[in-house]
DNA sequence: CATGAATGAGGTTTCATTCAT
DNA sequence: AATGAATGAAACCTCATTCAT
């Protein structure tokens, strides 16, 4: 009790790129415990600072959650608008975007922050209407188009486009709430990649002409 | 003190179904907030009683929650149930059960049970759980049964039975958190029934033998 | 330790007056502490409250500040008004009026107030603000009419009335703060109505034609 | 490391009058924010300085605030000692202190320090018992003497010196209140020069004999 | 059964002060 | 001498829960 020599503040200075690692921790902490139960000096902790320090970096704590999100969300946009350009055939492109997608939410803690939006998208709208113009407002009209596009080449039958992209994405949100939901609750962990790959090989036959 | 056949007008209102009224201030409470941001004063006032008499039906909060998630998942049970056991074609049933959960989709407050389920399971596990074991993990099997039958009677072609009722369920999630997230941030209405429809056609023939 | 018959929560139920009993407890505490140094719960504790049961009746702090200074200032402004009518002559007026005022700063906590008004001003102008319009745009501009009035009568030799107000007033201010400022710090006591009756004795004098 | 002949050039900036420019930087930011609104490192980029180094001349916020009120303050101790000496009538000498003082009024800063002092007394005894024992005890008694050696020569004719000085120094207060206080707050200014001459005028004529 | 005033634990945020560089 | 990142105490305010009436 009286042991002077441990130091009790380490005052730690590493400029690395602190942001990130309070994100990082942010992340944890929330995945963890939700957006409301987390507490900021969980978060600090972890991120190896004090309380304090954190507001240096995030004013307040939505706008860590809102950081966080863009963050991890900036991907998503990039690789939607790579999509479109292409003129192969559609169904390939399906395909290979189904994988790349399955394996980000097989790997990543991508559906962790898809459950936090979804959970606080009622208490901060920035950030439900954030995910909706820049994640599923981008890659919903990129996948119609390709649908389309294989309408009108005679690859696919003649089908409700918007509709059948909700067909195609539905089970990556399933997947990606398995995880981030179910997954923690003792349910058997999903094997994204290869539910992903039989659901766009069954999609794909179901819309042969 | 005073007259007190006064008073009894003020009993009188059907002190029969407050659980049932109170669970249903409690609903609309949390869809509009958010489990966290819904304070209990909230859901008294809604439900015409004072927040002291709240206690005297659910001692807390979470207990509140616990029994919205019962009651609006009762039914989903039973259904599942009654769907085991005909003995007839599996695509017809699976068209019947994915157009009735369409229409509760479309027009029940389901999908916002859904939500809080999925905001509060890492808060409170024991929602998550009784969400997991009675709804997700009676429907599925049960689907997955129906599926597998459909392979064994060569209505289907040869497909992992557990992965296909993820592409079939999928967009039912999807729909109802466009429903219960999207929509109220200003995202365009979804037509579920149709999509459903349209996605059960795609799913049935893309299995085809 | 252990004595439970000790009953730990006093809780309290009197409608009584508690505003009012808060605000005398906040005057109080604001008048030891200052308002930035006084915290809620110490309010709370000398008005025989919970610190939450305080924001039953005030919703913040600042709030609570200007329910303070509007109570302790409401009798001014009516006294102003009732002055501007008589038609007799001047002095006797303006003796009667310093004799009350000076009553006031010796016997009531409305130096206190004062004193609060002149250190809160620059941090909550709202409150500064009332004070100035409430009480010295309606007091200053009255007793300018009354002197302006003497001139007319020529009771009082020509002088300029708006600063002729300020020598009349100037030393009910300094009576004031010398009460709330000086004396706390051990300086000795003011005979106010003493002191503002040989005043406004000079000044009749200084004033005459 | 690198070439240190550079680096002499950024550290030229006058390192004489840190503490001077320091307690400028100060009284303009308690001036506008008020002592505990202000913060340290507002204070510190107003000296052109970063908030560690405010701490090398000042060890904390109270003792800045102090050197505020001795250094403002310094002056008028002085003037107060040479005033006491002279030989003449007592009213030409009145007349001379209340002009200097009048001028200090309408155009330093003394208005906000004496704001500063009455807000923060109680907070901090001691900055009121500076400003009591070095100010205001030193200049009431000094103008005490002045009034009744007036009153000894047949100059004034008898009344409480005592009192009397407050009759005469309740108009600066006023005047430095209202620059400090109210003016601030969009309340006209006050033309103190000639509020003071006229107050002067009155109170010279209402002591004549 | 019902009320709503009262409680108090708990979490966010601020900022004077410190200290490694 | 100087910097500014880091610390952590402190205080406001919220709201689930209790209980006297």
């Amino acid at each position: 009790m009286t042991d002077q020599s441990v130091t009790k503040t380490k005052r730690q200075r590493r400029p690395d790129d602190r942001p990130a690692e309070i994100l990082a921790a942010a992340l944890s902490v929330f995945a963890k415990k939700g957006f409301s139960q987390a507490r900021m000096e969980d978060i600090a902790k972890r991120a190896g600072l004090s309380k304090g320090a954190l507001y240096l970096y995030f004013p307040d704590k939505v706008t860590l959650l809102k950081a966080l999100v863009t963050q991890a969300t900036g991907g998503q946009i990039s690789m939607a608008s790579a999509m479109a350009q292409a003129e192969t055939a559609v169904s390939p492109l399906i395909m290979h975007f189904a994988t790349t997608l399955a394996a980000r939410a097989q790997d990543t803690e991508l559906p962790f922050i898809l459950k936090l939006v979804i959970a606080e998208s009622q208490a901060h709208p920035e950030i439900g209407k954030f995910y909706l113009e820049n994640v599923v407002l981008q890659a919903i009209p990129m996948m119609e188009k390709l649908i389309a596009r294989g309408i009108a080449t005679g690859e696919f039958r003649a089908v409700n486009p918007a509709h059948a992209v909700k067909s195609l994405m539905g089970p990556f949100l399933l997947s990606a709430l398995w995880r981030s939901v179910f997954e923690p609750l003792g349910a058997e962990q999903l094997d994204v990649r290869a539910l992903i790959t039989q659901h766009v090989d069954i999609f794909l036959k179901g819309l042969r002409p």
